[in-house]
DNA sequence: AATGAATGAGCTTTCATTCAT
DNA sequence: TATGAATGAAAGCTCATTCAT
């Protein structure tokens, strides 16, 4: 992971991770059977460490749909999940997602779950405050916003800062569901 | 372009470019004196197609800010952008950034420039409108909307609209600033 | 010629050559038919040259023996002969001697003829002048140091000299032969 | 260095000096890093090669400066030193000197201590014996004379011994320098 | 469990040569 | 007589993978 981040997921090779790992040449192989498991084997590793977090945000959090949603979005930028080192892996892989079936199957089943629970909670909310906005409209703003604001993290990461990035997520928030995210 | 769209950026080889342009093995090289200015070239070339479509979409626009701010965002998704060919290429180049300060520079400026331009306008509207929220947390939430919203088309194209993504920029150009833009 | 004198004659390209000419790509193929027959009659035009001045020095010397050897070995040393731009293409045809034929013949053709003429010499002044060294002896001392020489003007031509050059060689005559070369 | 003495270095591929070796393709430079690294420690090892007997040679030699350049002089023309195989290499790296930086910092670092131990020896003489000849002149002449021996050596090897070209510096240490060099 | 020399396929790049114009 | 785009073989180099130790 040290090394993707460092040289790019295109331009690492076994080598680097042996030298990073103060192992010898071979030692990859050995353990991971090639590189493309290797990366797998990463990639599983990432998506679990999210999911991880990601229920026990949802566990720590009461039982309301607004404070549901709070706390998944705010996960998504505490420095534990939101950080340089873990952000650009994410990229790394998503960059190859349309090239390896196997990242894509990984990726999609998270997206996937990720959007259901938003898509619930949205729902939950708007039929709550009687919203006029539609729940799939919201969700997809929600994701796609989290996605822009990392991949923004990544690029500029010094003029960038978490709480700004919580402030436009909960700027859309606080207008689209006044009365369960008042200002 | 057509290769990188079918093989990754990281998986192409000159040899399949010349193949695709059904030349023989050197002319790359010849033309383009390297793989690596073969690259920038393509992305300098995208990035001009794009800002071309950028600045008569203004151009067409009316004087008012929310015209202008609409239009922007609106040429986002329009089917001369926002397609799975040159969707991939953005995001191809984008993963590539970090390692490469060739493209880094070109992708930065351009950045840069996009953000201004929305930041100005959605000052105007909110000095118009004497609205609550912030200029900056407003242009982050639209400049992320419209960058994870190309992600999500990247990655789930099937299940994903040109229309419902304007959708859901619209759910918060609606909310954030009620009197420009109606529902 | 000034194309190997710059790059070497191991690094030089057709490329270079029709540059340097101030035309076309194709154009050394077309009146050269090949690389290896530019080569070839530059060598040609390169020994001719020698030829030429050598057959003239002769005729412009004295009958006496000793006039005509002084003659031959002073054009060694003469800017016309011994100057960078040709000492780096005789050392440059010499490297590629073993690899190459035709450079061969050229080469041995003219070095026998050379050294014919030296030791006719040197045997005509040594019956002269009962000198009890050996004509071989001295035709071999006399050839080894102009060419090594010329490989120390081309080394390190800045402090080198003509005038010294021809020093070392008179150095040689004057003590070999010194009724013939008095100090 | 065997292929360089076959094929010459102009021409040579890591192909043909995998294959001398028996052994793969890409084993050249998992060794040697690069084609160039490769060939500045075949340099590398031949100078050493060379200073190695120069310096047990003078070691060897008694305390007299005669006996001291006779050593010298006369170990360029034993078979350890002046045999094809290592005249070839030198007239190799000698051919590329003037375009490879690395080489000429090596030839110009050993041509300077063997020029200046020459010179040394030879003023010794001068004065021991109160010769005429000026010392530069004299280092000029045996040096030059060593180099084109040598490369006599290798352009017609066949009409070439050893002995033949000893004598022909014998034949200058014998005239110049009579009292100490004595027929 | 670990090493690291060795492999060899595959890459980018160079360049002499060809040829329609 | 000249052009220069195009060719394609061959080069140096990289690196995932293997395997005797």
């Amino acid at each position: 992971m040290k090394c993707i981040g460092r040289k790019g997921i295109g331009s690492i090779t076994l080598g680097d991770v042996a030298k990073e790992a103060g192992l010898s040449q071979g030692i990859v192989n050995l353990h991971f059977h090639s590189k493309d498991n290797l990366l797998k084997e990463t990639l599983l590793w990432l998506a679990g460490d999210y999911k991880a977090q990601f229920e026990a945000a949802l566990e720590r959090a009461g039982p309301k749909p607004a404070e549901r949603l709070h706390a998944v979005l705010a996960l998504d930028f505490k420095p534990s999940i939101c950080n340089r080192e873990k952000l650009v892996l994410w990229f790394a892989f998503w960059s190859e997602v349309r090239a390896r079936p196997t990242y894509r199957k990984i990726c999609e089943a998270w997206d996937n779950y990720y959007d259901d629970v938003v898509l619930q909670l949205c729902t939950a909310i708007i039929k709550d405050g009687q919203y006029s906005v539609s729940a799939t409209a919201a969700t997809s703003a929600l994701t796609a916003m989290t996605d822009g604001l990392w991949q923004a993290c990544l690029i500029n990461s010094q003029s960038w800062s978490r709480q700004a990035a919580m402030d436009a997520v909960m700027s859309y928030l606080q207008h689209v569901f006044p009365k369960h995210f008042p200002a």
